[in-house]
DNA sequence: CGGTCAATTGACCACAGTCAAGCTTGGTGG
DNA sequence: CCACCAAGCTTGACTGTGGTCAATTGACCG
């Protein structure tokens, strides 16, 4: 299932048509085909509309773009965010490789949200109609598809909790130990890893000003919970922002 | 299809099978079986494990509990909860009716949030296991399965913009905006509706006090913009409201 | 009736926002 | 190599929105 095809370019974005597979892609036990024998594994790739990158700052997709495709991170970084009428964005998360793209599109047939690549980042293409028909042939991809959606369903209700509900010290400490368990979870290191968006995106999605991220940072950083340059971070006492997060730490 | 059984008790909530069907329930166009034809949704009501009564206060499903069942509210009101470390509780959601329970338990195969009927209430049990089978066979079901789980993702994503971009007025406008324009979806009137839920239950949903949304009723009051008593409210000036919540109102 | 619970209102306060100045960092060009 | 600039980040001083605490009112019910 190699496949060959010139480069092509649309505004915005570089795309390319990459030698790629599921099999061979190191998200495939996170990612759609999870779980799936080869032959099953073989058939979803052939689905696959094609592998292409988005450059640094591009956009993936955008509010009110018609429906057509889901896209599985390849290798990357995305945000998605909202914009309300007045223009002001909300970012709703940040994606890593392995995870999935324009689900909130499927009740409507066309995107909620925008997709901007954080940094030089690929995508595979998943037409949504023709993956449906392949749902209802493949039972464990169906039970994973939808595993997938209910996870994101279940991530979103975490972020109205720390929205809701917790202080900026709590929901800062909650945002570094989410991506830590994230590149764990893709066997990077969880204690030091580079922080893809900026500080402005962090005090976004978090529901607090650029100022008040600056301000945290420095206060993990003079109690010896992190150590920072630039977008270089260190967890140096995971426990302690485990505590902060769990809203139980004891100490000041 | 009409079933015919003893009623029976579980802790905290009255259970009883009732006389009904997908065909003759009132929310068939909203829910599940939304476009389906007689055939299909014959089939449909076959899965249906039970029709059962939640009494007002009782609890539906509790994090943590095993995942077997989405419940389909036929009658009725419910909130969705999730719970901190600290104890502190969320409300992720209010519920009505031809809305759809347990969505986000998928992904573990338990439980996220609690579910509490906000008023004595129905739902139709329909065993998950068995769902997934009926989807692989009846595209359209499949189709309008991810569709409701789709919008529950931008459901959610709505109310991250409202948490961490508005601000208490608009928060509160957007809330009745939104209960008025379901209302209106039900064919009830858009204008006038009882509220189902405390002052108490409204202020942790937009993450704020009981205090705050006391203050924001008076507000509303006394630029005549609703008209309250009690749980009972009467929008005066939805325009008004809409302009609140878009934040585009010009005078103060 | 009094008792309970929910809602309202007021006084005060603190957390995080706003505004503004200054500091890094990185890129460009002389 | 350094000067220059822009963007992003940090830090400080001040402010305001909404939280906290407390007292009062109102609704409902045995």
């Amino acid at each position: 299932m190699i496949k060959e095809l010139p480069s092509l370019v649309i505004p915005g974005a570089t795309i390319e048509i990459l030698k790629a597979s599921c099999a061979s892609c190191s998200m495939h036990q996170l990612c759609l085909p999870m779980g799936l024998d080869n032959n099953d594994m073989e058939r979803l790739d052939q689905i696959i509309g094609r592998r292409r990158k988005v450059a640094r700052g591009a956009t993936l997709f955008r509010i009110g773009d018609a429906f057509q495709n889901l896209y599985a991170i390849r290798l990357g970084h995305f945000k998605t965010y909202q914009v309300n009428r007045e223009g002001a964005e909300q970012i709703t998360g940040f994606q890593m490789a392995g995870e999935l793209l324009g689900m909130d599109a499927i009740s409507a047939d066309q995107h909620h949200c925008t997709a901007v690549a954080l940094e030089d980042s690929e995508v595979c293409e998943i037409p949504f109609a023709t993956l449906q028909q392949l749902l209802a042939e493949m039972p464990t991809l169906l039970r994973h598809f939808h595993r997938m959606m209910s996870q994101e369903i279940t991530r979103e209700q975490s972020v109205m909790l720390l929205l809701g509900n917790m202080q900026a010290t709590q929901r800062f400490a909650a945002f570094l130990i989410n991506l830590s368990s994230r590149y764990e979870a893709r066997g990077y290191s969880p204690n030091t890893f580079q922080l893809r968006m900026s500080r402005e995106e962090i005090g976004n999605y978090l529901g607090l000003t650029i100022e008040s991220i600056s301000r945290l940072l420095s206060k993990f950083k003079k109690e010896g919970l992190v150590r920072v340059s630039n977008r270089e971070i260190e967890l140096l006492d995971t426990r302690m922002l485990k505590a902060i997060t769990a809203g139980t730490e004891t100490c000041g």
